[in-house]
DNA sequence: TTATATTATGAGACTCATTCTCATTAATAA
DNA sequence: TTATTAATGAGAATGAGTCTCATAATATAA
């Protein structure tokens, strides 16, 4: 499936109409595995000749979220992220409280306590958040 | 060590001054174990009588987390939530979607699970974030 | 004590990410 | 094509949190 079928297909389920602009944003967001904020997204389309404003590409990127083809991270400085959210695993982040990188991680062990434990409070399991912010390799040695 | 002496002490280890203000804030937080955030905390001082400013409210919360005594959460919704952490053990955090309760869990599997993680990468942990967002009970019975 | 040297506080200006408004433009249905 | 309706852009508004700076309070020295 092309990236502006599966774009296509989650706006018509919306009912939401297809735009360039809303094409322009989706594109961007897919073709790269960056963790990248709303002004990151906005400045590369910016420069690369598509001038989209920052309301729309805050209004898509709600829609993208929405329908799971984006991921929206909050890492606790006031920015939220994005990634894209297309053919990649579940997983949850590493993020170096020195130089800001970003890694994945996902273990089944913990997915799976997460369950039992809501199970026994007798609640039922939404969504999570878990974030390991660390020192990396690179800022350890130094 | 009663209340006080307790925030002597951090303050007096940062070089800081003991003041009304700081002893209101602190009393406010550490006698109780809900997780408010810094205007409730501001609306209970007032509504007692005690008229202490935002500014220093934010300021003196941020002596307290820095000195461990209290412990700020990011639930995701962009008001940072405090607790008291005087005599609580490490835990993590519960929260109902729709009616914004907060539970508190302490998983040893998962604990360790994070360290081992940690240590794959070569990196080092230095703390983390797990919420599990659920529908609790009472939400989920309605 | 009392004077002196800082530090803390309060009021409100400011920041910055995000959301909202509303006039204009573009996409879809007929 | 045109009519209908939704989407966009520009910039105003929002809101949590931070900063500024004149004034007040605390700690220290005498």
């Amino acid at each position: 499936m092309s990236s502006s079928d599966t774009l296509i297909k989650a706006l018509k389920k919306e009912g939401l109409r297809y735009t360039h602009q809303r094409q322009a944003i989706w594109d961007e967001l897919s073709a790269s595995d960056e963790h990248r904020d709303a002004e990151e997204i906005y400045l590369a389309l910016y420069n690369s000749g598509l001038k989209v404003s920052r309301a729309t590409v805050y209004r898509t990127i709600d829609v993208l979220v929405k329908n799971n083809l984006v991921r929206k991270l909050d890492l606790g400085d006031g920015r939220a992220r994005y990634e894209n959210k297309m053919d990649t695993a579940h997983h949850d982040h590493l993020i170096c409280v020195q130089c800001g990188k970003i890694e994945e991680f996902m273990d089944n062990v913990i997915e799976n306590r997460q369950e039992v434990i809501v199970e026994n409070f007798g609640y039922r399991l939404i969504r999570h958040i878990h974030q390991l912010f660390v020192i990396c390799d690179e800022c350890g040695s130094k």
